[in-house]
RNA sequence: GCCUCAGUAGCUCAGUUGGUUAGAGCGGCGGACUGUUAAUCCGUAGGUCAAAGGUUCAAGUCCUUUCUGAGGCGCCA
């Protein structure tokens, strides 16, 4: 028995009998137990009580063993089974995209080199420059910042298909929903439009929260007294509404707020935090980015539930996306764009239909000084039976944040790669 | 990358306008008790106050730099 101490392992054997004890049904009278692994609490991290996700995060190897992250990554496992079904069920295909890419020309953000070159001495050509047809690859080749263009080939072929992998970018992003290895899903459908494309994302966010309703009961329940627990130290004002569980019926219970992109501004423009100079971006006009506390006002405080801004300006859209017919009432060029903006969590999916027509396409990248040349393989899709398509992508771990109610994302994968943090 | 806040025992924290030997709870160890659920009670050990430098008669407390962590912003999923 004194081997018995918090954290050892311990295999036991006996009768199950009804129990006496409070919060629980059964227990084991145990016969015989024999200790597999002994623990000494004067040197495990651990400890039966209370500690803070910034201690547990210096000791990912061993955050498992408490209820809260078993909980978080039963629930993560959940959404990726979820997520599978919906498409299966649907007669998509899983494609699996590249992980190293030759591609630097996607823009999606800065990028993780792949080399075997030696970093002394590296060979060099006659102008002095790195010599990469000397690596590995007989290219410069990156880590994938997205499965995007790899989706689009493929829709092009199987119709309706989705990637679900790994995604590296070396942004120096610091933020409780950035991530620098993360798994990204993006779907892809040939022939749907836009409309299309934000009932998917709906349907497909919908289903998946409502399987983890259904299958994690307790764990969410589990992860929602957490939440109530550590909201009674947080000031009125700032705790939120409903509970985890009552917020998620909500968001599959009630269809997501569509406008566009300039119906948006004009919210904006005439909200009270505007007029009265809250918003540290005031909005002036039509074609400036909104910023976090624009998107936040829109989620949170004017529509408080999950929003679909669509039809973005073309100048601060990606390249891809399709051109819209000009109108009127829209006083620039916009882009068939698509970011559905959650609760606490900002952007959880962006995505676009495509431009399929290749002359605009072309004439869009030299717009944007996309080299042409590197991206024929792309353009391909374009030259051959081209055909109207669109998809997006949905930052898993954003999900996960979303459904377990954690604050930081670097709490909901297992082990979060961050600036300055590649541990375990 | 920018801004703000924080770093005191294994963990979670308190430490007043700078002023004698730096405190508590939990955890550990020793004992008692026990159908317990974060058990309880008694006793006990445990600290280079993140690091370096400076101001001062005197620094956990003030200043500078560095490191680490958190939050916000930007980049985006």
């Amino acid at each position: 028995m004194d081997r018995i101490k918090f954290g050892a392992a311990i295999g036991a054997r006996g009768e199950l009998i009804a129990s006496q004890g409070k919060g629980q049904t059964v227990e084991l009278k145990a016969q015989d137990i024999v200790v597999y692994g002994d623990c000494n609490p004067e040197e495990y991290p651990l400890q039966p009580k209370k500690q803070t996700l910034e201690y547990l995060r210096e000791i990912a190897h061993l955050r498992f063993r408490t209820n809260t992250f078993a909980a978080v990554f039963r629930v993560r496992h959940a959404l990726a089974f979820a997520i599978h079904q919906f498409f299966n069920d649907r007669g998509f295909f899983y494609i699996h995209s590249p992980i190293i890419t030759g591609s630097d020309a996607e823009g999606a953000g800065e990028m993780f080199r792949v080399t075997t070159l030696p970093f002394d001495g590296p060979p060099r050509n006659e102008a002095g420059e790195i010599d990469f047809k000397e690596d590995f690859f007989g290219r410069s080749t990156n880590l994938t910042v997205s499965g995007q263009l790899e989706a689009e080939l493929a829709a092009l072929a199987l119709s309706e298909v989705y990637t679900f992998g790994p995604t590296f970018r070396a942004e120096n992003s610091n933020t409780t929903r950035h991530l620098a290895e993360f798994w990204m899903i993006e779907p892809e459908v040939a022939f749907a439009d836009l409309q299309d494309n934000m009932q998917l994302a709906e349907d497909m966010l919908q289903y998946v929260i409502k399987y983890a309703l259904k299958h994690c009961a307790e764990d969410l329940a589990l992860l929602e007294e957490r939440l109530i627990e550590e909201e009674k130290s947080k000031p009125q004002d700032q705790r939120s509404e409903m509970a985890l569980t009552e917020k998620l019926h909500f968001v599959t219970g009630n269809e997501f707020v569509r406008l566009t992109y300039t119906e948006a501004i004009d919210i904006l423009r005439n909200s009270n935090p505007n007029k009265k100079g809250k918003f540290q971006y005031k909005i002036e006009g039509w074609g400036a980015d909104l910023q976090s506390e624009h998107e936040r006002y829109l989620v949170e405080k004017h529509f408080k539930k999950p929003v679909i801004l669509t039809n973005y300006p073309a100048a601060i859209k990606a390249f891809y996306m399709r051109q819209d017919e000009p109108r009127e009432d829209v006083p620039g060029p916009t882009v068939s764009a698509m970011d559905i903006l959650f609760p606490g969590i900002g952007e959880i999916v962006g995505g676009s239909q495509r431009e399929e027509r290749y002359d605009r396409l072309v004439q869009r990248m030299a717009e944007m000084h996309i080299p042409e040349e590197e991206m024929q393989w792309f353009l391909d899709t374009r030259r051959f039976g081209s055909c109207p398509h669109a998809g997006f992508g949905l930052g898993f771990e954003r999900l996960v944040l979303f459904v377990t109610g954690m604050s930081n994302i670097r709490d909901v994968i297992p082990f979060p790669r961050f600036p300055g943090s590649a541990e375990f």
